[in-house]
DNA sequence: TAATTTAACATGTATATACATATAGACATA
DNA sequence: TATGTCTATATGTATATACATGTTAAATTA
């Protein structure tokens, strides 16, 4: 019984208890949990501690509760939340990313200013590359970053991951991000390097990225035949 | 004292209440709500059970509670997270949604079996909508979902949200969706429909949407030019 | 006056108890 | 065999009570 006393609840300290029984025990999702009353006896706590523990477990998608049934063992949610990185992306499809770095200056933020919420007269960074996947040109992208936030970028490897240069450079980690989506026509600058050879509709992605401000705003045009961009979200 | 009897639980009617009378007094985020034990004494419940109605209201998002000093109107987050549905994003922009059925048919689920989890020869309803803001046709959109799902959805009106329907008519809220995002040129099916007059590139959006099995598969067609959709998300 | 203590009041944690309701299986019945 | 009923067991709802702990402001003290 280590609910003697402490400072720590118990129904808190029950919570990881029954986690951490889930992965020694090596339980699969759908397996029926102990019942409340089976954890009360074995714990020596009232119903409603353990309710609770149990409640927080189902509001976390870490179990689920079934009224007459019992308690099982979520089925954890196949594909991760969210827009996932292009990077990442490409490697969930089993292929190798690749980044080439097209244009890169640094200059006055002009209209970008109001997005990232700087004047128009800082300096921002606009970086734009064109991703790969094993080698074949899938999408352009340009980068809007006040100069301010990431000092010395230059010297940076931005041939992979922004999401991994900012986190390990400046730790500065992406919290949130508002994306949009829209169609748009091949222009002869896109279909020359994406090598499309002719007029294409490209899905045409921009997007605000947040940490606990605007940190950069990114417009992306994929050629969509090759690569759908898919979004996981929970209501 | 409203909770003598009835089959609908105390904690839920008080939430309601409490909701409506944030709306109807105009409280304003930030101002604090009566203490768990004026809700007690007011309509003569246990304090756990005012609690229940609370922490379930802290959880939607509606309210903030802090220890020590109350609980007060939540600042409601500036967009919504996740996809919006058509309606919702009508209206935010302060349009007025339409919707106009032009196909509705019952048939075998055939491929789409597969994605809705059921049998090819078991029967599905597709249902092809145009959708409109304030009178500009906006996106066609068509919706497969297995009959056994909504019994006698035909006499439902599909010229609001199906969204609303599922939850009204048959207890079933979307809670999960998986969305996929490409750009395609318009055929001159949808051209008509969509009153184009010439090819267009359209957004394409292809969404299963998951309760606690998948619901129902939808493919939308968006003219882009009028109408971006955008996601807010959290990592 | 300024710093400290105290008291009132808020939510957080926890127990004990009772009855309601949903589920599944055992059992009896047609 | 098929159907319906009973029963054990599960979670859901609700009450009453007690003490812990964080917050605030008034009262007290130096």
């Amino acid at each position: 019984m280590p609910f003697k006393k402490g400072p720590i609840p118990a129904y808190f300290r029950l919570k990881q208890i029954i986690i951490d029984d889930i992965k020694k025990k090596g339980m699969n999702p759908g397996d029926m949990l102990p019942s409340e009353r089976e954890y009360c006896e074995r714990f020596g706590l009232s119903r409603m501690t353990v309710r609770q523990a149990l409640k927080e477990l189902e509001h976390e998608g870490i179990i689920v509760r079934e009224r007459g049934r019992g308690s099982f063992v979520a089925i954890p949610p196949i594909e991760q939340e969210g827009i996932m990185s292009f990077t990442e992306m490409v490697r969930a499809k089993g292929l190798e990313p690749e980044t080439e770095v097209l244009e890169f200056q640094k200059r006055p933020a002009g209209p970008w200013g109001e997005f990232l919420e700087i004047g128009e007269k800082e300096e921002i960074y606009e970086i734009t590359r064109l991703r790969k996947a094993s080698g074949v040109p899938i999408a352009v992208e340009t980068v809007f970053i006040p100069a301010l936030l990431v000092p010395g970028i230059e010297a940076a490897d931005l041939s992979g991951s922004l999401f991994t240069v900012l986190q390990e450079r400046y730790g500065i980690e992406i919290k949130r991000s508002k994306t949009s989506f829209s169609a748009v026509l091949s222009t002869p600058e896109m279909e020359k390097v994406l090598m499309l050879g002719g007029t294409w509709p490209l899905l045409r992605v921009e997007s605000l990225n947040f940490y606990t401000k605007p940190i950069y705003y990114e417009i992306s045009h994929y050629r969509s035949d090759q690569f759908k961009i898919t979004v996981n979200i929970s209501r």
